[in-house]
DNA sequence: GCGACAAATGAACCTCGGTTAATTACGGCG
DNA sequence: CGCCGTAATTAACCGAGGTTCATTTGTCGC
């Protein structure tokens, strides 16, 4: 939970987990899907030990494997292989965040609704309207809005 | 530049750069400004090899190192120390794009516009009011509308 | 002090997405 | 089959920010 002191990194073995903000407001907006194969853990809790700003909850039935983060830094310390996967890890995660910044900044709410739908149509398909827009940044009706216009 | 193959890691000694995109229609949006000590590359490109996401330039007159990142990840194979601190900038580097994520998802334009100013004025007075609003996301226009809603 | 050019501001109009609320599917389930 | 709760769609109105263009303010060289 948002909040959390946690340092877990999580291993989802299957199912599908969404990150997400709840805002002052209440609003709620959404970081990421992890289906199965993804890796999970909060940058700002894990570096710095500051509470974690986003919660974890399964959209699925869902098996995930945690691990402590601290366990995971202390054995990249001293073992080459490991610190080496550690690196592979947190730079696939960092590009991920790149390219996520890049169409935050430049496309349009349409423009990543078509995006999403081309580059993860799989997972698209297994959350409801509700969650893609909160994905996207956008109300349901505002999506609901883009489908109607995209489809005439 | 944008688009190019490279693959240096940039450490800024002295000076100010921007990282900006440039959109289809010719749009400029800026990833970050990198001051001293800052420490700057593409990850896509980086891990991948894709093309470079964005371009670099020089806000002032700016003195940079530029390493391989090659050189950089071969020599962490090996060297488990140079692994740990290539992990920590990682780190720092996902957490810093984690934040963006949560401002450009969920603050609006003069939420954004307050806290550049208060979490880093120094940089906010050393650019243009159209690099300013490059940053947060949106056109000079709007941010002087900001400005002046937020002085009265 | 003055001209020239860029930066910043301002105004008028438009568009997209938010807000609120009503309406229409779409399952389970008795 | 009809009932009920949830998800999705639609509509009407509003506001923030974009677009275009004009105006003002700086700033620099002379």
């Amino acid at each position: 939970m948002q909040g959390d002191h946690a340092s877990n990194v999580y291993f989802v073995k299957s199912g599908l987990l969404k990150a997400y903000y709840i805002r002052a407001d209440g609003k709620e907006h959404i970081k990421s899907f992890l289906a199965e194969g993804s890796i999970i853990g909060s940058m700002v809790a894990l570096v710095d030990g500051d509470p974690c700003t986003f919660s974890l909850v399964a959209s699925e039935a869902t098996l995930v494997v945690a691990l402590p983060y601290e366990v995971l830094a202390n054995a990249a310390q001293t073992d080459i292989s490991l610190a080496n996967a550690l690196i592979g890890f947190l730079s696939v995660y960092g590009k991920r965040k790149e390219q996520r910044e890049y169409q935050l900044l430049s496309l349009s709410a349409e423009d990543r609704y078509e995006l999403m739908m081309r580059d993860m149509p799989e997972i698209a398909g297994r959350i409801s309207q509700a969650d893609l827009a909160a994905y996207i940044g956008i109300t349901p009706q505002a999506l609901s809005r883009i489908k109607r216009r995209l489809s005439r």
